[in-house]
DNA sequence: TCTTTTCGTTGATCTGGATCAGGTTTTAAG
DNA sequence: CTTAAAACCTGATCCAGATCAACGAAAAGA
């Protein structure tokens, strides 16, 4: 199976951010210009669904869940490290509010780009509007993967993924501090905690993982992988 | 609860295609040089996920599915009619594979547009990017809607969307040839055929729907769309 | 310091919906 | 027309995973 048809189920992309780096220095300046650098708390909300969509956000430092809700029911969309844009979907024409909300996980810095000059620029080059139609696109195809995780793995391998996409995307590293709780596990896997705590023992019995302090290892990335596969 | 929130199950866009408004008659010349018109029978694919997706396509008539497939695991993305635009998903850096397959639903005609052409044409033409970029962003909104449908709500829910959908946005009509058998009313709605069935019948009895010889019939679309709101 | 939340864990129970199994009806093919 | 193959329907069973309940541990606030 070709690495593009491997679905997993916490979508974060592999390419840098790249959309600012041909600007011109006049152009840089104008997005200096037209843009705020705010600082949230671990928990804040950097944007809220159904609100005015005044700003395309680009997360600078930290980590932020991409969610909808409705009702009680929230669904996470994805992940986001730092260096991420935040807000594309919001777009379109005729459309002037988020798709989604945003909160971080941590404490996060987040640039907000006025949305009419980030327009401004897609009008004047086509070069940067062909780079932001490749973040669409790249975002579409990674979205759709965790939509067929959630759809179609189930438990174990849902939290397999996590976890795998936890260390290779997020902290790049076997072993990483659980800043995330069980509840926010059994959120990005879409699970109940109960659940999600079940099949962490179980994973820690079977020696795929260990579980210090505030710190997880991971052992057995290949098993993972394979009960990720095998859904 | 805006309307802009509301998650139905069956992602079809309502905005027309409008990427091709704004060429000059030298770029829809330059279009029309790089393009061919296919014809497809009901049940043939018109792109396979993985291979190479040279071109873009535009479904001008007829009606077909986008779908991941990951062994015998198939998930519906969305369903579209004419005229839409497939394989936008396709365009980002360093990828030239298709993301997904494309089935019809019944004998459709499908304009293919060399990639490389389409590509010239964002490059060069800054209002056509940004209508792409239009596409996407409301694209990925659609699609999100569709997957925290799946996600969040159960049968019932997700089968009576799919009958709204099918009303609202395929046919618009409430009375309307069911060209879907049981088994692809199932896989949109992603339940088992006779889960699809059984509730076909339970909405029957209850007076939502009217079921003839091969056509269908939405009597209260009201309570059908209760029924997918609360899930 | 003590008290109150929040977080994590484990067992018992319940349920939505898949699966299985047996039909009939419709369509297609020979 | 006959036969084979889909498509459709209905009841019985089963299971993954949610929910409920109860409790210890850690963190936060007073």
């Amino acid at each position: 199976m070709p690495k593009s048809v491997v679905y997993n189920g916490c979508s974060v992309g592999e390419n840098p951010l790249c959309c600012f780096d041909d600007l011109t220095q006049e152009e840089l300046d104008f997005v200096e210009q037209n843009s705020v650098e705010v600082e949230y708390k671990r928990g804040e909300t950097i944007c809220k669904q159904g609100s005015f969509a005044s700003h395309i956000m680009v997360i600078k430092e930290g980590l932020a869940k991409i969610y909808l809700e409705n009702g009680n029911d929230t669904l996470i969309l994805k992940i986001l490290p730092a260096i991420n844009i935040i807000g594309l979907p919001s777009l379109f024409d005729g459309n002037n509010t988020f798709p989604y909300s945003a909160q971080t996980y941590m404490d996060s810095t987040v640039r907000q780009i006025e949305i009419s000059a980030f327009k401004k620029l897609i009008e004047s080059n086509a070069k940067f509007a062909g780079q932001v139609i490749s973040m669409l696109a790249e975002n579409t195809v990674i979205i759709n993967g965790r939509f067929f995780c959630l759809t179609k793995k189930q438990t174990y391998g849902r939290l397999a993924d996590v976890l795998l996409c936890l260390s290779n995307r997020i902290y790049k590293t076997d072993k990483f501090p659980l800043q995330l709780t069980r509840k926010d596990l059994a959120e990005l896997a879409s699970m109940s905690v109960e659940s999600t705590t079940r099949i962490l023992t179980k994973f820690k019995d079977e020696g795929l993982i260990a579980v210090h302090c505030q710190e997880i290892e991971i052992l057995n990335a290949d098993k993972l992988l394979e009960i990720s596969t095998i859904g």
